[in-house]
DNA sequence: CGGCATCCAGGGCGATACTG
DNA sequence: CAGTATCGCCCTGGATGCCG
């Protein structure tokens, strides 16, 4: 019995989601930052995802949101105490990621060639 | 420029894929496994997304794949040095999410209910 | 036994347009 | 500026059936 995995699961499911970690990540090196900011500063995101993203972070607790009633509207967003634990969590596994990624880049490569040409061929 | 996050989110979006964590875990304490008692032991997964995720898997370089050309056949999966990496770059995040998994699940809790009922009525 | 091919449903995600 | 609503595509992943 190796311990219910499935909660493990469902987390990095989210965390590896295709925009939570590029999110976390902006977040990590501020303190408190604008939407449309990181907007920009993720990139590529759509507006949607980013407010879909944002809005489970901040329900699992991982980002705090603070809104200020002006005109025009300002809201902050903000890792928690808890978001920055997550981090924590994640760097050894983004240290790995980056001394990995080229290494699996080639084993790819390498995997696909043999797969449609065996033989040398072609 | 926090320097190309894609590839790590490539990366832990297959990590975080619904399978490949609990496969891991699997192969974990096991040096090599055939694909039946893996199936047996991850519980729930289709043969399909079995496969799947094994290839991907072996695509990285993460698993080892040994065919014996008996009859019947024989296969066997094994974490590689790589894979092995992977997994010790894993731990701190498994850690984490355990201690932290019924906090989460609480925060959620109050999210969901502070939304469908901002005032305490109902 | 291992695993690929096919078919099909559900959900993730993007584009766009609209509100406070 | 921040966020919601709607629509629609596509990919994931499950079930089934066939091959070596």
């Amino acid at each position: 019995m190796p311990e219910d995995c499935r909660p493990i699961g469902n987390l990095l499911s989210r965390i590896g989601d295709k925009w939570t970690i590029l999110v976390m990540r902006v977040l990590e090196r501020n303190e408190a930052i604008r939407f449309k900011e990181l907007h920009r500063a993720v990139g590529g995101i759509s507006q949607r995802m980013l407010t879909v993203t944002l809005r489970n972070l901040e329900r699992d607790g991982l980002v705090i949101r603070t809104v200020y009633p002006t005109i025009p509207p300002r809201v902050e967003y903000a890792l928690s105490e808890r978001g920055a634990g997550l981090q924590e969590a994640m760097m050894p596994l983004f240290t790995w990621t980056r001394e990995n990624a080229k290494d699996i880049y080639q084993s790819q490569i390498a995997f696909d060639l043999a797969k449609e040409d065996p033989v040398t061929a072609r």
